[in-house]
DNA sequence: TGTACATCAGTGAACGCGCGTTCACTGATGTAC
DNA sequence: TGTACATCAGTGAACGCGCGTTCACTGATGTAC
């Protein structure tokens, strides 16, 4: 078999995963270049042939992570009858997410992220269109309900920043780290939004 | 003046500013042992005789923020009258601590923290003290108001959760990135809670 | 008040490590004719 | 269908860097008598 030389164009996905499987073990920070070709079983040089540095594949892996995030709260959100229903059913992928990839999801959200110039144009778009289609299903659950306090993105403000929290605190805390015993589940503290007129 | 060779006990106290000016500057990853000895003009082995390993300073690092946050909050709750004013305060005082002050705040609540077996019994109570204290402001603020969903702890976990988030997704956020124009102020989304009976 | 001595808090050199990146190379794959 | 050749995707060695930590040392400070 000619895979033992050559990767036929698989090695590029195999990167991604391996790196996303070294984040969920260790953390965002142990993520390297050289760990993710040594688990992908290529050299710590192959990888240069597709990313031109590391910032590009940690730019992949955020893409990625935010093409799994989507999905998970679609899968949530199907069958879901009523907009309620639904808005707490992408929270509750929401949750799931956070809760199943704790690491990544600390990784898509950090705030000091690398250069992003470094990042090459058709990642960059990719990493775009998959983190706005994830705010898109939340914006979307949110529609059907008056605007929180009359305006724009209101709800979504609150709904967004009400299970990014519960996620953070709550749902990716380090084992029963946190000051309040056990948390109410987040179906009760997701407040009543009446429906559009 | 004897300070050229010895700091006489202001050395702990300088490493430990240190490192918070390297984080504000470029991030929880930018610190490390060898820079904050540099910044206190000091040699590299220094801080040896101070912290046992860089997880201790780590450590008395978050304890320092954790106490510099407490009094952000306390700070602006001076002065507030009604219940309601006073948790809008503190909440605010909450924000305006992840503005000032974002790589400190995101160390603070990164869910993959270093072993804390390493870090010695004093450093941990001190920590353990101040992110109590930091969490008590909160559930004083949250208690004149009727339980959230009937449940101990359910208004606090939704006030922590709703303004943690919020901050977040919109105070830490780089620079104009988030998928909300401009968010709605944090006065506008939070609930009305009744007051007790 | 002096003196001997222990302790403290620095220095500078050295260690080994993992890292990202570069480089010349090589063998397999794909293509033109 | 063969053959010459370009391109692709790997290899392994080497580079320089910053890191945490250890070590013998030294001079200043504090203490016992």
């Amino acid at each position: 078999m000619s895979k033992d030389k050559h990767h036929h164009g698989a090695l590029r996905e195999a990167l991604i995963a391996a790196g996303i499987e070294l984040m969920e073990a260790g953390g965002p920070a142990a993520l390297s270049l050289r760990k993710c070709a040594a688990r992908a079983g290529v050299s710590h040089a192959a990888p240069a042939h597709h990313f031109n540095g590391i910032v590009s594949l940690k730019a992949a892996i955020m893409a990625r992570s935010f093409r799994m995030f989507t999905e998970t709260m679609r899968t949530h959100r199907a069958g879901a009858g009523t907009p309620r229903a639904r808005l707490l059913a992408i929270c509750e992928g929401y949750l799931a997410f956070a809760r199943r990839h704790r690491a990544l999801f600390q990784f898509m959200f950090q705030p000091f992220a690398e250069d992003r110039a470094q990042i090459n144009a058709p990642v960059m778009a990719e990493l775009e269109a998959h983190s706005g289609a994830a705010f898109q299903e939340l914006a979307e659950a949110c529609a059907p309900f008056e605007p929180v306090a009359g305006q724009a993105g209101g709800t979504e403000a609150l709904v967004w920043s009400l299970v990014h929290g519960y996620a953070m605190l709550f749902a990716t805390a380090p084992e029963g780290g946190t000051p309040i015993g056990t948390p109410p589940d987040f179906a009760d503290i997701l407040p009543d939004f009446p429906l559009k007129k």
